[in-house]
DNA sequence: ATTGTAGGCCAACGCTCGTTGGCAATAGGC
DNA sequence: GCCTATTGCCAACGAGCGTTGGCCTACAAT
C-alpha cells in the first residue's frame, strides 16, 4: 500500500479542483485528473463513484460573503469590493463559472447560492424589501462580471489592476446598487401606456 | 435536389448558431445541429469542412458598439447601457460567453474584440490616454457581468428587470467608469513602500 | 508462516463523437 | 432522351470518453 486511502482521496480531490477550474467540467477528464494525482483512473471511480459525484465533491465550497450587517452602511460597497478582489482568487469561483455557463444544474445552484447568501443580507439594509432582490441581482452582475474578466477571461487591463485600485473603482458601484435610492425612469422611452 | 445548396448552408448555420448559443461548443454536437437543420451530419462536413470551421462561421459576428464619440459626454453611460440591454439579447453574445470560458482561442478572440472595439472609443474621450484601457476593462466587467447574469445564468431578479429599469441602474456605473476622475486610493492598505 | 484485506493496476466494454468514402437520386444542359 | 454534376443518405472507421471487473501486491493481524 503506497498511500493511505485518505491521502489518495485528498490527492484526487485536489487534482479534480484544479482541472475543473482550469478546463471546465466537460474538458476535464477523469483520466487527466487521475494522471495528476498519480493514480489509476479506476481508483477515482472507486473513491468517488462517478464523474458527477467527483464534481459535486470538488464544487462543494461556499463562497461565503462577508457579514454585511456588521459594517457601516456607507462602507458596504468597499467591503464587498475588497472581499471580491482578495478572497475570490482561488479555484472555487472558476469551477462554478466555467461550469455554470454550460451545465443547467450548476447554473441552478449558482442561482440558489446568490439568492440564499446575498439576498437576505441586502434585504436587511434596504428600506423597501421589495427592492432587495433587484439590488442583490445588480450587485451580482458586477461581482461575477469582474470575476469573469479578471480570473477566467483574463482581460489584460482588468488583470493589471492592483488590488486597491480595483477596490477603489468597484466600491462606488456596489454602494450605488445596494444603497442608492431607486433611480427615476426617464420618460422618453417609457411610452404613453 | 430537395433544397439549393445555399438554402441548406443557411439552415445549417442557423441551427449551429442556436445550438452553440444554447449548449456551448463541446455539448453542441454536429449530429444535433444536422438534425435541427433536417440534414445528414455528413453534409455539415461537406459544407463547412469541420466542426471548428462551422463554429468559426457561426461565431463570425461583430457585437459592434455604438459610436460613443457622437454622444454627449454625460450621456455615454446611458447610451452604453441601452445598447447592452436592447441589442445583446440575440445569440451572438451567448455563443461567445458560453465558449470563451472553456476555449482559450475564443477567450483570446474576446480579448481582441474588446481591445479593438471598446478601447479606442474610450481613449478618445479620456483625458489621460494611459487610463483608457483600465476604464474600458472596468466597463467590460459590468457589461459582460450583466449579460452573463441576464442571458446565460438567468438570475431571476436580473431577468425580471424591465429595459428602462435596467438602463437606469446601469447607466451611472458606466458613466462612473468612463468619465469619473480616477478614484483616490485609501492609505490604510497601501503600505509604506 | 498463514491469512485476510485494503490499495492499486490492467484490460476491456460500450458509447458517443467527429469524420470519411461510396452510392442513390434528382436536377438542368445538350 | 441522355449526361453530368449537384444534393443527399448510409454505413462505418478510429479515437476518446466514463465505467467495470478481475487480478496482483503489500501490509496487518493471528
Amino acid at each position: 500500500m503506497r498511500r493511505s486511502s485518505t491521502e489518495t482521496k485528498a490527492a484526487i480531490l485536489k487534482a479534480a479542483r484544479e482541472r475543473f477550474a482550469a478546463d471546465g467540467y466537460d474538458r476535464a477528464t477523469i483520466r487527466a485528473i487521475a494522471a495528476d494525482a498519480a493514480i489509476d483512473p479506476s481508483m477515482v471511480m472507486r473513491y468517488y463513484g462517478s464523474k458527477q459525484l467527483l464534481f459535486a465533491a470538488a464544487a462543494d465550497i461556499d463562497l461565503r460573503l462577508p457579514d454585511l450587517s456588521a459594517v457601516p452602511r456607507d462602507e458596504i460597497g468597499r467591503v464587498l469590493a475588497a472581499h471580491l478582489v482578495e478572497r475570490w482568487e482561488g479555484d472555487a469561483l472558476q469551477i462554478l463559472l466555467r461550469t455554470a455557463v454550460t451545465d443547467p444544474d450548476i447554473a441552478e445552484r449558482m442561482r440558489t447560492v446568490f439568492a440564499a447568501q446575498l439576498g437576505p443580507r441586502v434585504a436587511e439594509l434596504t428600506g423597501d424589501p421589495a427592492e432587495a432582490p433587484a439590488r442583490a441581482g445588480l450587485a451580482a452582475t458586477q461581482a461575477l462580471g469582474f470575476a469573469l474578466c479578471r480570473y477566467v477571461l483574463r482581460l489584460p487591463p482588468v488583470v493589471a489592476l492592483e488590488r486597491e485600485e480595483a477596490i477603489a473603482w468597484l466600491a462606488p458601484t456596489f454602494q450605488h446598487y445596494l444603497t442608492a435610492p431607486r433611480p427615476a425612469l426617464t420618460e422618453h422611452l417609457a411610452g404613453p401606456g
